[in-house]
DNA sequence: TTGTACGCGTTATCAC
DNA sequence: GTGATAACGCGTACAA
C-alpha cells in the first residue's frame, strides 16, 4: 500500500535516481544489467509513476482538452464522437478533460486558463462557427489546438473535417434520381460551420432548388419552418432536417398538415443517429460513422502534440443510408 | 510569454518561495506589509499556478474521474447529466477526467489505474449494476468512489441517487386513474440498477399489475416486446418504455400494429427527454431533471473529497409530464 | 556508464 | 508572530 517511488527503487537497486529513470523508459545511458535489475525491483514493487511528478518534469501532460457548448447536450451524436476520440487517447496513454461551458466568452477563457496552467498539451475545438472567435484566440495562444471541422474554417489552424461536400453530392443525387427538384432544408442556425459548408454545396449543385430555414431545431421552430415550407403554393416534394430529433419533429409537422411520408413529402435527414431507424416510417438518413470521425480527431489531435501533423485533412466521408421516408 | 514561477516571486518580492506559497494562499506565517508586497509581485507578472507542480505537492490534483460505458452513447441524456456535475466542479476549481470504456474489467482496470497514478482525486459511478463488481473494488482500493444511482445498491460506498419510488408511485397514480389495470414494461436489462428498483417499487405497487419485457432497447428489441404484449389476448392496456428513442419504436410498433396511441394503448416513457415533445402524439413522460441530478451529483463528490459527506442521499425526484399519448 | 542538480508549488519543521 | 529551509516525485541536462 505504500507508495512507491523511483528513490526507493534506485535504493534497492544500488544506483541512483537518473539512472533508474533512464533504465524505466528505455533510454540509452544505463548497461543491460543494470537496466535488468531495474525493471526487476520496479516490477517486483508494482511502481507506477506518478502523473503529477511526469507532468512536472516533463513539459507533457499527457492530456487533451475538450470544450462542449451546453447546448450540445442535445446533439446525439456528440457523445459519440467522444468515445471515439477518447479510445484513441486511450490507445496512446492520453488522457482527456472535458469542459462544458455556456458560451463562446466561457469556452475562451477557459483555454487561458488551461494554457496558463499548463494544464493540457493541446485543445480540440468542435462545432466550429464562420469567423470563430476561438479561432482567432487560439492562434495567438501558446496553446496547440485541433479544429474539428473544415479546414476552410480553421483559420489557419490544424483541422481534421467530415467532407460533407460529398454528403451534398451524395444527397441531390438521390432526391435528383427520385424526381425532385425543389427541396426544403429545416437546419440548424446559419453561424454554425457546418451549415455554412452545406449551404454553398447545395448552392452549387445543379438540377435541384434548395430553400433553407435556418432554425435553432426546437421542436416548435421545426414544426414552424417545416409548415412554411408546405404552406405556399410551388411546395418543396422534399425537405431535409438536421438531425435525428428534427427529422422526427418534422415527420410529426408533415403528418399533422394531413400529408404522408414519403407519398407527398420524402423526408431525409441530415446525421444518422439509432432514432432514424426506428421511426415510421423510418428515415433516410446521410451522416457519417460519427465514433470513426472522432477517432481521426483523436489521431489528429495526437499528430498535432507529436508534430507530425500540418495543416488540415478530411477524417470521414458522409453516407447515404436510404430506408422509408424517401 | 516566459513563464512566472514563484521563485521569480520570490526574487523580486526580496522573501523566500514559502512565504510567497503563504501569501498567495491567503495562509498565516507572513505580515501584512509582505503578503500585499507579494501579491502585487504576483499579479503584476500574471502569475498562474503550475497545475502539475500544485498536484504534485498539495495531496490533492483538483480533478474528478467519471468513466462511461462505450454504450452510453444511446441515452440522450448522459451528457445533459455530464453537463450538470461538471458546472459544479468548474464552480468549484476542479476539472473532471473522462474515460470510455468497453466492459467492466475495462472500467475497473481504468480505476486502479488511476488510483496508482494519483490522477484524481475521487471518481464518480454511474449506472450501477446489482451487485456491481466496481463497487466492490471500489471498496477495496484507496481511491474515494461516489456512486451515482441508488444508495441501496452502492455496497456502502457514497451514493447519490434519484427516487425512482417515487417517479414509480406518480405513474401507477396517473395509469390507475386513467382506468389502467394491466401495464407492459418494456425495459432495459435486469441487471441495471435503475431497472432493478424500479421492479421492485412496480411489484410493490397496488391496483395494478405490470409485465416486464426486458430488452436492450434497440429497435429490433422494442419491436418484438411490443409485439409480444399486444398479441396476446389479456393485453396491456398501456406500455412504459424505457427512453425516448425506446418510446419512439414502441409508438412505431404499435401503429404497425393497427392501433391507435392512446385510444387503443397508452404509451408512457421512462427518461423524459426532447424527442418526447415531437413526436405524434407527444409522449408522456417520467423523469427528473437530468442536469440537476448530476449537479447534485458534483455536490455529492466534492462533499466526499472534502470530508463532508457520508453515506447516501437521494439527489433528484422524478416528475410526470403528462403529454398526448395517455 | 553513472551520479548530481534543477525545476515546480505546497507544507512540515525549524530558527529567530 | 515572522520568515527561511527542505522535502515531495519524476525526467533530463550536465558533470564526473
Amino acid at each position: 500500500m505504500a507508495r512507491v517511488t523511483i528513490t526507493e527503487i534506485a535504493r534497492r537497486a544500488g544506483v541512483s535516481k537518473g539512472a533508474v529513470s533512464y533504465a524505466l523508459n528505455g533510454q540509452p545511458g544505463v548497461s543491460a544489467s543494470t537496466r535488468a535489475r531495474v525493471l526487476r525491483v520496479a516490477a517486483e514493487l508494482d511502481w507506477v509513476p506518478n502523473s503529477a511528478a511526469r507532468m512536472l518534469s516533463g513539459a507533457r501532460t499527457d492530456t487533451i482538452g475538450l470544450v462542449l457548448a451546453r447546448g450540445a447536450t442535445r446533439e446525439p451524436s456528440v457523445l459519440e464522437f467522444v468515445a471515439g476520440m477518447e479510445t484513441v487517447l486511450a490507445r496512446h496513454a492520453q488522457v482527456l478533460l472535458l469542459r462544458m461551458a455556456s458560451g463562446v466568452d466561457e469556452e475562451v477563457a477557459g483555454y487561458r486558463k488551461w494554457a496558463s496552467e499548463r494544464r493540457v498539451d493541446a485543445v480540440v475545438v468542435v462545432e466550429v462557427l464562420v469567423d470563430d472567435p476561438r479561432v482567432a484566440l487560439l492562434g495567438s495562444l501558446d496553446l496547440p489546438a485541433l479544429v474539428a471541422g473544415d479546414p476552410g474554417l480553421a483559420g489557419g489552424l490544424a483541422a481534421v473535417g467530415v467532407d460533407d461536400g460529398a454528403g451534398v453530392t451524395a444527397l441531390v443525387e438521390h432526391l435528383v434520381g427520385r424526381g425532385h427538384r425543389t427541396v426544403g432544408w429545416v437546419s440548424g442556425p446559419a453561424h454554425l460551420g457546418r451549415v455554412h459548408v452545406r449551404e454553398r454545396a447545395f448552392a452549387a449543385a445543379e438540377g435541384i432548388a434548395v430553400r433553407q430555414h435556418a432554425t435553432d431545431l426546437t421542436g416548435g421552430a421545426v414544426d414552424a419552418a417545416t409548415r412554411e415550407l408546405l404552406g405556399g403554393d410551388d411546395r418543396p416534394t422534399a425537405i431535409v432536417y438536421d438531425g435525428g430529433p428534427a427529422g422526427v419533429a418534422g415527420l410529426s409537422a408533415i403528418g399533422r398538415l394531413g400529408l404522408r411520408v414519403p407519398d407527398d413529402v420524402a423526408v431525409v435527414v441530415w446525421g444518422d443517429s439509432a432514432v432514424c431507424g426506428v421511426t415510421e416510417p423510418a428515415l433516410t438518413a446521410v451522416g457519417c460513422d460519427v465514433a470513426a470521425y472522432g477517432a481521426a480527431v483523436g489521431e489528429g489531435v495526437l499528430g498535432l502534440v507529436g508534430g507530425r501533423l500540418r495543416g488540415g485533412m478530411m477524417g470521414a466521408v458522409p453516407t447515404l443510408r436510404v430506408r422509408d421516408s424517401s
